[in-house]
DNA sequence: GCGCGTTTATGATTGACATTGATTGATTTG
DNA sequence: CAAATCAATCAATGTCAATCATAAACGCGC
């Protein structure tokens, strides 16, 4: 067996595993001990994997504290004020009693805090939202079935007849990476994929942006600003934007943050 | 077993059950008292856990009641030490990466430390086993769709059209409130209907019981005899059961407990 | 293509070092 | 006080890095 594909050997064993040792990988290469050693130090300075006492061990930020403790990975602390002050203004549409949609992602994440003291019914497809939700609530909490994706923090399944589509709710409430004239964006296609499943369930859908969102471009459009009946942001807005959004015949909701609040976020 | 392996099933044990004993830790990784105290004492300066008298517990203050900080409600505390042999039989059976179905329940809950480790395919209708793998392992999981019911710790939907009926697993391990020669009964009718949504989505039926469970009658029968593959259970159980058993053509495997693990697990 | 020296990859050996498990005695708990 | 738990120690084992020997791969002139 060459170099390389003892490499894709090891690598391959140690994305599955935990924890793959020296022993287990000369078994799985027929190499000796001293020749895995080497490649093993080969591809830690290459950073494809970490180094280990007795063996290696993945390098990806899978890692053990990956969900819920901190619920999403990246740029979950940016901007709290704004999305918590959005996601307040979500909920505070919700009538009690009343069934829901909640899409996965940060911004929605917000919107638990507040909805901790209510009671509706809340068909969602983020397993950090539902956890919490279970924990430190009363509502009813329904969960799509599939999947259970780590880094996105949703549960997808990849067969078109799951329980979305038996759930019908009044409103459905989704973050977005970027807004533009095409609609709403999105970078990660297994998000767009768990999206477009809820999209369409609901009467009304609700969209929950940080302002700086209306900056942002994303590779992939998830649907048109003719799908979009609500738009919650911050007082960032700008008139361009506020202009395409009333041009959309989009009801926007405009939050206002003060200085203590971005102060006790952060 | 090395160092990273254990730590994982350390703390899985302990986000399980706040605290966690030396000798029940010891008994878990097959690992000597020094050197779980050693490990504890590691994962302690990193502020993994807490170190505390007899065990560890873990960091954050825990939950409120009702979920995760004790899964299940009553009959949690009783019998663990047997429920844990059986888990840890029942996890022996399965190879890497084989696709397996777990059903919700206290003894397969135990499951999940010796899984800690595995790297497996799960697909499960219990929330915590879920949240628990997922935070505490790499094993894919995927999670049935619907209503998350808080008393039973079940993900049920009412509908024929879910995930469920898309997979398809090498076995099901499945828990029962009593075992007789009707089959296997349950106490309540919604796990009841949350099983039947699984059996038969398995090559291989295997039921996990710890041997008080002969004695045990209930109102509702899952399935028959007939319909079980291997049973799983202490040395409690008695020549009658057996030869039940026997006479059904089940496998049977019977754990040993020894009393240090009893008194740890109490 | 062939011969020949060089480079490179590999496997084995060795001594240094780290981890582990058992033992012992000290400390804490009830 | 008795039982449990802990810390310290030491021997055994496991793991590591360095070294050297072997063999395949390569380059190059002929």
């Amino acid at each position: 067996m060459h170099e390389k594909e003892r490499h894709r050997v090891i690598l391959s064993a140690v994305q599955d595993r935990p924890v793959a040792t020296v022993t287990e990988l000369c078994a799985l290469t027929g190499a000796s001990e001293a020749t895995i050693r080497r490649d093993i130090a080969a591809l830690h300075v290459q950073k494809k994997l970490r180094r280990i006492r007795g063996g290696a061990e993945a390098l990806n930020p899978n890692q053990l504290p990956g969900l819920a403790g901190r619920p999403f990975s990246v740029n979950e602390t940016l901007r709290i004020a704004q999305k918590r002050a959005i996601a307040g203004a979500a909920v505070a549409l919700c009538d009690e009693g009343e069934p829901i949609i909640i899409n996965g992602g940060t911004t929605t994440f917000q919107m638990v805090h507040p909805l901790a003291s209510r009671r509706l019914q809340i068909f969602t497809n983020s397993f950090p939202i539902a956890e919490h939700l279970l924990k430190n609530s009363k509502n009813t909490i329904m969960l799509s079935g599939g999947t259970v994706y780590r880094e996105q923090n949703i549960v997808l399944s990849p067969f078109e007849n799951d329980v979305t589509k038996n759930f019908y709710a009044r409103r459905m409430f989704i973050g977005a990476q970027g807004v533009g004239p095409l609609g709403l964006m999105e970078a990660d296609p297994l998000l767009i994929q768990a999206e477009q499943k809820l999209i369409g369930q609901a009467d009304e859908l609700v969209v929950l942006v940080d302002s700086s969102k209306f900056e942002n471009r994303s590779a992939l459009v998830l649907c048109g600003l003719d799908r979009v009946d609500t738009l919650i942001t911050d007082e960032g807005i700008g008139d361009r934007a506020a202009a395409m959004l009333e041009a959309a015949d989009i009801r926007v909701i405009v939050t206002h943050v003060n200085a203590s609040e971005i102060e006790a976020a952060s």
